[in-house]
RNA sequence: GCCCCCAUCGUCUAGAGGCCUAGGACGCCACCCUUUCAAGGUGGAGAUCAGGGGUUCGAAUCCCCUUGGGGGUACCA
């Protein structure tokens, strides 16, 4: 058998979607599996809705997913790849031409002059008579004469292929069998518009044929719409593929995955700060399963085990919390150095917004590293995380700094006490094995919870009540500025508990 | 409406006639660890395998029906 090829044929018609990049991954996976051909194919026929900056958005999210293909449209200024290029189909115009000439040379394919306002008026008809919506067929037969006439009243007329009686049958590589009786197709469909511009379903078929695309891995959505397809492969006088229809990733409702339902566009995914290797990992196992208990995978792991004959038929509902835990593994797997570089660009966001006041070192964030990446769902919650570090001034309300065991007095004591061992600690060495006797035995001598105590002072040095551990945070925060925040802290409780 | 497809814990799934009194993961609940929050560990609740008929010595697994859900029905892709 020869090489297979597998192709992703995203629309610019909006962002990438989270439905395309699962199907860009699965072609993906199956053309890495089977040591064949991964092709990217831009269907940009739909000029009115489509446009340069979704396809951007596209174009960069699968190459931030890593779906690096091996044939595709030119991008950036680097010429196209592969030997069947264009790869845009608005390059390609004369193709659809040719092909769509051969069809109305053999007649089968026609001229239709029927209005919008007539097909509109049909379909209604039949909706009334509560049958099912499909082409009449007025322009199926029209005579030399009548086209003539047509034409000369200036109508351009669509193409229409006759998808003539019978059953088309296929073997779905996931599905199995399917059947479909052509009565149920609509009727003859429009392969090219009025305007002279090709259609979906004719275009895929023209170059998935020129390119010699041996199996078409797509969404469910495209299962009704195949024998079309096939029609048209054999029309055309071209082998038909094989055909992998993948079950649909669903809203929680469990209707098809949609914008208005959930988060789909892959950018917002990337903008929260899940990695790659989690997004991946994640849409792999949404309608697959290695069948193993294995759940953290790289996606080399999955390209070794990926079966094509082992997706499943029912859709899968897209869970968030799943996603989430799977970043949170990917996360604690990074390299310092690559976490640092894709931190980075986080903590710039955080600068940009005014969240804090100064970007830190790349040596700063090394050392957070530690204690900050297991508690990092996404590297977007960096600056919630640890922000506190790097801002000027801290902004909480004075009450928070008192435990709920204690009262404002209290606190403001174990602080002052707490102010005078740190500052004093500081002049021997400011490390965390140095700071938590020290004050461990101040709690001891007063009598104090030692978490109360812990508490004031993380309240004070970072205006919150949930951070990494707090000798690491004092540390990071350095003696001098400690100091000051607990002078702050004491000074703030002088309102609620005058000294 | 018509056509097509699908159906195991809330969710993602293992399961291809006996290994299933249905396993794992997320989430949830406890406990352990612990200065908070996480992470990690241990344990628990959670699915009469949509329902009903068959086939079989034996069915989550095969067949049929019902129900439920989804997708498609454009001069969108």
């Amino acid at each position: 058998m020869s090489v297979p090829r597998a192709r992703i044929a995203p629309s610019p018609t909006g962002p990438l979607h989270i439905g395309t990049a699962r199907t860009a991954l699965f072609n993906y996976l199956f053309a890495r599996h089977e040591g064949g051909t991964f092709i990217l194919r831009l269907e940009d026929t739909d000029q009115a809705r489509g446009s340069l900056a979704y396809e951007k958005d596209i174009l960069d999210g699968l190459h931030w997913l890593g779906l690096d293909w091996d044939e595709g449209p030119e991008v950036a200024g680097e010429a196209a790849r592969g030997p069947f290029a264009p790869y845009r189909q608005m390059l390609r115009l004369p193709l659809y031409e040719e092909a769509s000439e051969r069809l109305l040379a053999a007649d089968l394919a026609y001229r239709c002059y029927c209005t919008p306002e007539e097909l509109e008026a049909d379909r209604k008809a039949q909706e009334a008579a509560h049958l099912p919506p499909r082409y009449v067929g007025r322009c199926a037969a029209l005579t030399p004469e009548e086209r003539a006439a047509r034409e000369a009243d200036g109508r351009r007329g669509a193409l229409r292929f006759r998808v003539g009686t019978g059953v088309v049958a296929f073997d779905d590589i996931v599905r199995g069998r399917v059947e479909i009786d052509v009565s149920n197709l609509g009727g003859d469909f429009v392969i090219v518009r009025s305007d002279g511009s090709p259609l979906y379903h004719f275009v895929v078929v023209v170059d998935d044929a020129a390119m010699q695309i041996s199996h078409v891995i797509r969404g469910e959505d495209h299962l009704s719409n195949t024998p079309k397809h096939i029609l048209l492969f054999r029309a055309l006088g071209y082998q038909v593929p094989e055909f992998a229809h993948l079950p649909l990733i669903l809203n929680p409702d469990r209707t098809k995955m949609s914008k208005r339902k959930s988060q789909t566009a892959v950018s917002d995914y990337i903008a929260e700060g899940f990695v790659r290797e989690a997004l991946v990992n994640y849409l792999a196992l949404l309608g697959w399963a290695t069948g193993t208990e294995e759940e953290v995978l790289s996606i080399d792991d999955i390209v070794e085990k990926f079966e094509l004959t082992a997706v499943h038929k029912g859709g899968a509902v897209f869970d968030r919390e799943r996603l989430e835990w799977l970043n949170g593994q990917w996360i604690r797997r990074l390299e310092p150095d690559d976490l640092i570089d894709r931190l980075r660009p986080f903590v710039e966001a955080d600068l940009a917004a005014g969240r804090i006041d100064w970007m830190p070192t790349d040596e700063e964030i090394r050392a957070l590293l530690p204690v900050v990446s297991e508690r990092l769902p996404t590297l977007g919650a960096i600056g919630d995380l640890v922000g506190f570090l790097w801002v000027h001034e801290l902004r909480y309300e004075p009450a928070l700094l008192v435990p709920k065991r204690w009262d404002a007095a209290t606190t403001r004591e174990a602080l002052v006490g707490a102010r005078a061992r740190i500052a004093e600690a500081g002049a021997v060495a400011f490390e965390a094995e140095e700071l938590e006797p020290v004050l461990r035995s101040l709690a001891e001598a007063r009598g104090w919870k030692v978490g109360d105590l812990f508490m004031a002072i993380r309240v004070a040095v970072t205006g919150r009540t949930a951070t990494p551990p707090l000798f690491d945070t004092l540390v990071a925060l350095g003696h001098d500025r400690a100091v000051e925040r607990l002078d702050g802290a004491i000074e703030a409780l002088e309102t609620l508990a005058p000294a």
